[in-house]
DNA sequence: CGGCGCCAATAATGTAGGTTAAGGGGTAGG
DNA sequence: CCTACCCCTTAACCTACATTATTGGCGCCG
């Protein structure tokens, strides 16, 4: 179990005493995760916040015709969930799984709740977390709406950079939202500024 | 100037005594717009949180070929804003106006820091602003990458349907992502369920 | 060694949605 | 009543990307 690299996240937005610390650690829960091993899949209730501590985890959902859209990586350091589904308590249609064995910290929300009430430091920064996040989504909506799918991979490339040299390209394709196909010939054809 | 609205919204998520509530009043400004007016164009820097009491605004980036694309309506009883600008107090990308003739309360960040310092209850209501905008962000994504253009209208029709009455073809058409003649095509074609 | 299955890449064809341009119907202003 | 403008519609053509089929490389197993 790694706890460092979560005290660390936390540590760049608020700061906590030793027993606020403790007391957050009490409510973890550490779960392996093997590859292709699923965390969540259409259909479930997401009943705690995903921190995860190495490997690397994608969420995503799956159209009618069986193709899958991703709409999160997270590699060591990141929060993954399906919000939606965390907020109403009520099934989700999004999928969640494992691209390399992993291993994560979920923190129930009954636990959280509990948190909140007894750290309020918590509030501000899971609403700093959800401020962050919100505008990555809001700009990532932006880049679908108006650029190409070569602007979109150069802006993926760019943000991403570590993931780039380990996915696969089908993944990186169903990130930026293009067939592999298309993106193995967009790519052969511009031999882009990477 | 209407705080009825505010109150109310902020009321379902998080209880205020009269004293917080009057601090927060009278860190409130009151602006109006006439239609077509900006709140905000490229490169400004969004200083301030945005709630509508009145009318309809809009925010959206234009590409580079000039189209604009539309993130977010803002009917009275929302906030809207560039919260990547507002994060990072850097100049943005986008655009804010009036559709009609409207009138809005401004909290400036540098107040909003303080309440939240005087009033930690509002790192609660803004935590959870912030996790219902992502949400929604996330759950537009997913249709965005996975449906085709008339589900879209027929969700966007289905999640706002008093925008549906008010709104102009075209701006329901950058919205969900299609050019206004498609999106006449569209509707000329399938009755639809509406 | 030879056959099989799985991926990544290529090639040929199909289609959703964009572009351009022209016209018509409502309505506000003179 | 005329004009102007806005908004919507229609239709022909075009382009970006999807779909399907095919190929070649590579590890696995007999």
């Amino acid at each position: 179990m790694e706890y460092g690299l979560l005290l660390q996240n936390i540590a760049k937005h608020i700061q906590l005493s030793e027993e606020d610390k403790n007391y957050l650690l009490s409510l973890l829960q550490s779960k392996k995760l093997r590859r292709k091993s699923f965390l969540r899949q259409e259909g479930d209730i997401t009943k705690a916040a995903v921190f995860v501590t190495s490997g690397l985890l994608r969420m995503y959902s799956i159209d009618k015709n069986g193709f899958e859209h991703i709409l999160q990586f997270a590699p060591p350091g990141w929060w993954i969930g399906d919000i939606k589904s965390y907020i109403t308590q009520q099934p989700g249609s999004l999928y969640i799984d494992a691209l390399e064995d992993s291993e994560v910290l979920l923190l129930e929300k009954k636990h959280l709740d509990n948190l909140y009430e007894k750290v309020p430091a918590f509030e501000r920064f899971f609403r700093i977390l959800a401020e962050n996040a919100l505008a990555t989504y809001q700009q990532r909506l932006i880049d679908n709406l108006s650029l190409p799918a070569i602007d979109r991979y150069n802006n993926f490339c760019r943000l991403y950079p570590s993931l780039i040299e380990c996915l696969p390209q089908k993944q990186v394709a169903a990130y930026i939202g293009v067939t592999p196909e298309f993106l193995s010939k967009m790519l052969s054809q511009a031999p882009s500024s990477k």
